[in-house]
This record gives structure tokens, sequence and C-alpha cells, in this order.
DNA sequence: GGGTGTGAAGGGATTCACAGCA
DNA sequence: TGCTGTGAATCCCTTCACACCC
């Protein structure tokens, strides 16, 4: 196994591994196998150790894999060691909730900017982060702030996009619920819930009366 | 085409689109392409013929889809057309953005019942939703929601999501980063925002570097 | 002409089954 | 014995190419 092309499926179910070897860590546990770490994950063993050799053997024959080991390697490969800071431009709920948040912290990601262009919102403190103008976005390329979350209206999303990569932003978590056009080396991830939440009702019980269409 | 199993990935796709098609509906397009479709939502045209294509011929050959009748149709197929009542559970800073948040309308839901154990909270009344003592939960059982949204930390979800269920809900919106273990027969989503901004580093340009492993 | 609908081909990810090693 | 690591087989989805129809 050499110059291995890892598979964007793979890459996908890393965090959850991540996480659940944290959980596992918390719980005291030195060591795991792919069969517990299945337990927690909901992955299947298969899998998981099909996706963990693409990285190399991590693990013992016969015991399973060091949990400390592993969950280090993980966050080496994601590159979550080590602390990004991230610019976050719209403070409206989502805004917020997004800035109180704490879970960030233990992905290595640290909000250390916002920007708004509410004059109610601007000035006010959330979580020792000072609101800021949004006119002021493009001073922000002295910070060296690689990382931009966007929680704008959907109408502001793609203009502020183009501020945020201005001002020296390489990835870009979008909340808005449109296609960012930007150069080919910006990293979007876009995440829309209520894209999800969409597939409830069709996953839901009565999919059973319907679930195979009956066409021509 | 004939009770054609439909790929979970194309129904995946079906809310972008539905997504898009709104989109030109409010920009007063009757028609549209396959090609002006993957314009927007930046999914190949065929991969949408293909997509749309297992529900049967809805286009016209030399000219395109019905902008509204494409959409209502894959509102018939996600089952969005009409509304559905949904509980949330913890009024966080999380909860209480989605209480504000009106975008979940447009996809016919309507959250109606919102509960925290945090006496603080409970009493308030946001968006037209008063929030109710968490106790109060196994009363819900009256009022015929489905649909629940779990927004509570992550050590009491699995309970909450347990006491849901016996209050009649078979689909969840899960907010807490953990596996939930629930009958078959409940429909679970999971939304975790931390393991999606997780991959944000690894497709970020310093990718290039080290995107291939060298092992053994 | 122009754009859909769809079998067939191709590509990738999952699953299997077992060799290999503590 | 127990659990990992991995080629091979399988399965499913994507992509192609073109027939078909407005």
């Amino acid at each position: 196994m050499r110059y291995h092309k890892i598979p964007d499926e793979t890459v996908k179910r890393l965090p959850l591994y991540w996480r659940a070897l944290k959980f596992m860590s918390a719980q005291g546990e030195t060591h795991i196998s792919s069969q517990k770490l299945s337990d927690i994950s909901h992955i299947n063993p298969w899998q998981i150790r099909k996706d963990l050799s693409y990285f190399g053997a991590l693990g013992v024959r016969g015991i399973g894999y060091k949990t400390k080991k592993l969950s280090e390697k993980i966050g080496d490969i994601l590159r979550l060691n080590g602390t990004q800071k991230a610019a976050l431009v719209g403070v409206g709920n989502l805004g917020q909730a997004l800035l109180k948040y704490s879970g960030f912290k233990s992905y290595g990601l640290e909000i250390i900017a916002a920007f708004d262009k509410n004059h109610k919102t601007i000035g006010k403190t959330i979580n020792q982060v000072t609101i800021d103008n949004i006119s002021k976005l493009r001073e922000l390329k002295r910070s060296k702030i690689h990382i931009g979350i966007i929680t704008v209206p959907e109408a502001e999303a793609q203009e502020v996009a183009v501020e945020l990569v201005n001002a020296g932003v390489c990835g870009i978590l979008n909340f808005a619920p449109l296609y960012l056009d930007l150069p080919k080396n910006v990293t979007v991830i876009n995440i829309d819930i209520a894209l999800d939440l969409a597939l409830l009702p069709y996953y839901m019980p009565a999919k059973l009366v319907a679930r195979r269409y009956i066409g021509k």
C-alpha cells in the first residue's frame, strides 16, 4: 500500500472515528477493537479496518488499536491537532449560537473575530469576541485568519464570501443555502440544516407505503 | 422502469433540486433545462436527468422541465407539501436559534412545542412557542406530533430521544454528537456541525502537501 | 435543433474471506 | 485464539452515448 489515494468516503468517516475514540478515551479505555469502535460509531468493523488501513498498519493483530495513538493519528491526518483561528460573519441567531458554542475548541477551532452590519449588534462582546462592523472585513488580512464562517442571509452570502477570500481566507464553513462561486483553491463546506431536514419525512415510517415508484 | 428502487444518493440530491427550483420559480422562470438546473445546483446535467427519470418522464424533450410541476412532484416524493408539526427539546443557544429560524416553514415544518429543564427558560415565549417543563414531555402524546428535534447536551440526548418516541414521535432531528439507540421504526437524522467542520482543514489548500499517504 | 430518457459501460466503494501475526 | 490487514468479488452509483421525441 504505497501512494494510495484515500477515498473521500473514508475521509468523511474519520471525524466519526475520532469522536468515538475521544469517547472511549474518556472512559479510560487504552485499547479498542474494530468491533468495539463499531458498537459506538455504527460503522461496520471491516469498513473501519479498511478505512484505517489506508494510513498504514495502525493496529496490533489479536489486540486491536491503541486508543490514544489512533486518535492522535487521525487528528494528524485531519489536521485537527493545534489551533486554527476563524472569523465569523453574520451575528444573527445562528451566528450567536455558534459564537457561544464551546464544542469547536476540541476540534482545534477558535473564533477570534466576528462581523455584522447591524449597528445594534456591532460593539457587543460575545464569548470574548467583540463584533466589528462588516466594513472592516478587509482589514482582517493582517490577522492571518484562514477560516471563515458565513451565517449571513442568502442574499449577502456570495459577496461576504468574496470579501473573506480577499482577506486571506481559504476555507469556508457556509450556512447560507446557496452554492458559493469561488476560486478553486478555496475549500467550502456547506451546511444547510433545512436540506437534511427535508429528508426526514421521506424516511419516516409512512415510507413503507410508497418507497418504490410504480412507473410508466 | 417499473418497481425501481430509488438510490439513496438520488434521494439526498432531491432537496437540492427542490431548493434550486424554488429559486428559479422566484425568478419567474416557468421552464428549466437540466443544464440550467445544473448551473444552480452544481450537479451534472446527466446526473439530474438520471435522478429524475427514476420518478417517470417528468420533462419534455426539446424543452426541459416545467419549474412548478417538477417542484411539486419533488415535494410529493419527499412529502414536503403540507405542514408537519414538530417539538423541540433543549432551548439552549442552538435550540433558540432554531426556534427563531423561519426557514423551516418552507419545508413544511412548524415547531409548535418546546421543552427545557432550566427553570429560567421555562415559561418564556419564543416565536409564539411557550417553553414547557421537560417533565411534561410525556403529555405530548395527545398533540399528535411526529417529529422531534433534539438540542440538549450529549449526556441527556438518549434519554430525551426515548421519551420523544414514547410520546409518539417517529422522526428525529438530532443535533447531539452521539448515535441514538432507538427502535428501527424511528428515523433519525443526525446533524453534527463539528463533524462537518472537522473536514475543513483536511481539504484546505495545505492538503497539496500530504494528500496521499506514503505507507509502510 | 434541442433537450430528455435510459440501457450499457465504467468507476469506486463496500463487503467478503482469509492470510498473517501477536 | 483473536483481531488486524488486504486482495478479490460484489454491489451500487456515476457517466456515457445515443435513441427518441417536442
